[in-house]
DNA sequence: CGGTAATTTGAGCCATTTCAAACTGTGTGG
DNA sequence: CCACACAGTTTGAAATGGCTCAAATTACCG
């Protein structure tokens, strides 16, 4: 998931722009991770940087699937609509995510950049070329499709199954531990992307999230510190409503 | 996702049975298609038949992940639980799917046998040590998780966004699509789940699953034929459902 | 400091849930 | 082979959480 606020933005922006993968920042992260710098060398070879605006497409549901992307600063959201409009966020990307693991003939969701967003894009017949020869690089890879998997079955319970109260506590949560795991403040969250892509990351209304969002102020279980800043005031009540027991706040 | 009625039952169980793998009825559609016959061997030295009776837990949700399992015949249930009871199943495994892609050290749901079933079982160390000589079979477990993320990431639209009526069609419509390329009668589909189940793979309640079917089989888009077969009368509207375009039948 | 888009708040409504009761199919024992 | 019994399913009626539509605020940006 992604976040952003003056500061962090400005952290992410700061990360290797055209240096060459060996350097890059982000390395720790991401699959690149896995690879040793003669196979790194081989990797900058076939890779590109993009630059995406605010609110631009990365891609689009349905259209063949030729690149493969990381994060490297920024934000994403990967979206999937319904032909009369209605539409489910299926995720938020930070840097160090890999951008389409799906390696299927055609994308099955849309990529948007949610801030200014520079991304390492790569052909996929390169990386399919890539694959074969560096066994580490699709373990890696495969670890992190195992990851997603984890969190998409952890998104169909919230989605099944909580509450708005429960869907926005278990978000902001979530929220928090990745921008810690990532070396961002896990405090004053940041909130990258609008209520109305939050609400339709929850399967709510943006009414509902911020109705919500009101309650749990109110609870003084969180403070919002600006639209795009969240402070987690009570982390017992928020972990509470995350594993679902009984209500209270 | 798993399917069931007498005829079928029957195939499911014909199939390999303490055969070794180069036999196994199942190979062509799971992830042992991709090896070559000395390497079947190698892995049919480290797989172990095991069987569950409906109902049966194959492991619960926070076990370590000790092993990975093939499904050889019957049908399986994922399950995510919270502490006061709400559950969501996360998926229906059919014959020839893979339980346990997420390599991760504990499992991140229950799986539960829904028919009496067989499974190869592969130790956890064992396929490791399997998946660093053998590329081609990390390659296909790849695609195999690449599959199943784009199949989550439909259900996370269906969970957020479709009506009952909706969520319900796009349900038996899979259903019939997975039988038919697994060779089983793709029209009076076989529901080997029940109610319950499917209100919790659907975000549902039982109540308002068996009102759905009731709109449906008045609507004529479906007909009940017992209370584990459904027959798909009018695919067109059915189609026009799982779209989500607008409303009619 | 104003303009504009995003967010919040309000009021009424509706799809789905909840609680409760009737039904039905299936498998069993007589 | 049939009647019975029970679990699973269906139906009914009332309650409700979240939605819709509409208006008021607020935050952000130039």
């Amino acid at each position: 998931m992604g976040y952003s606020n003056a500061l962090q933005t400005r952290a992410w922006h700061a990360q290797a722009f055209g240096k060459p993968c060996a350097n890059c920042g982000i390395r720790s992260i991401g699959i690149c991770a896995a690879l040793e710098p003669g196979e790194l060398e081989r990797l900058h070879r076939i890779v590109k940087e993009t630059r995406f605006a605010e609110g631009q497409s990365i891609f689009s549901e349905g259209d063949p699937a030729e690149s493969l992307f990381n994060v490297l600063s920024g934000a994403v959201r990967l979206v999937k609509l319904l032909p009369d409009g209605r539409r489910q966020v299926t995720g938020f990307l930070m840097p160090g995510a890999f951008l389409g693991i799906a390696l299927n003939s055609t994308y099955a969701y849309s990529a948007e950049a949610i801030l200014d967003t520079k991304l390492c894009r790569f052909g996929r017949r390169e990386i399919e070329g890539l694959l074969k020869d560096l066994p580490h690089l699709e373990h890696r890879l495969l670890g992190e499709a195992a990851n997603e998997l984890v969190a998409a079955q952890d998104q169909m319970l919230l989605l099944g199954r909580k509450t708005a109260k429960e869907r926005l506590a278990s978000f902001l949560v979530c929220l928090s531990r990745n921008a810690k795991r990532h070396g961002f403040p896990d405090n004053p969250v940041a909130l990258p992307m609008s209520r109305t892509d939050i609400a339709d990351f929850l399967g709510l209304t943006t009414e509902t999230v911020s109705r919500t969002f009101t309650r749990l102020r109110q609870a003084k279980v969180v403070a919002l510190e600006g639209n795009a800043m969240v402070r987690l005031l009570d982390r017992r009540a928020l972990d509470d409503l995350i594993a679902g027991g009984d209500e209270e706040a």
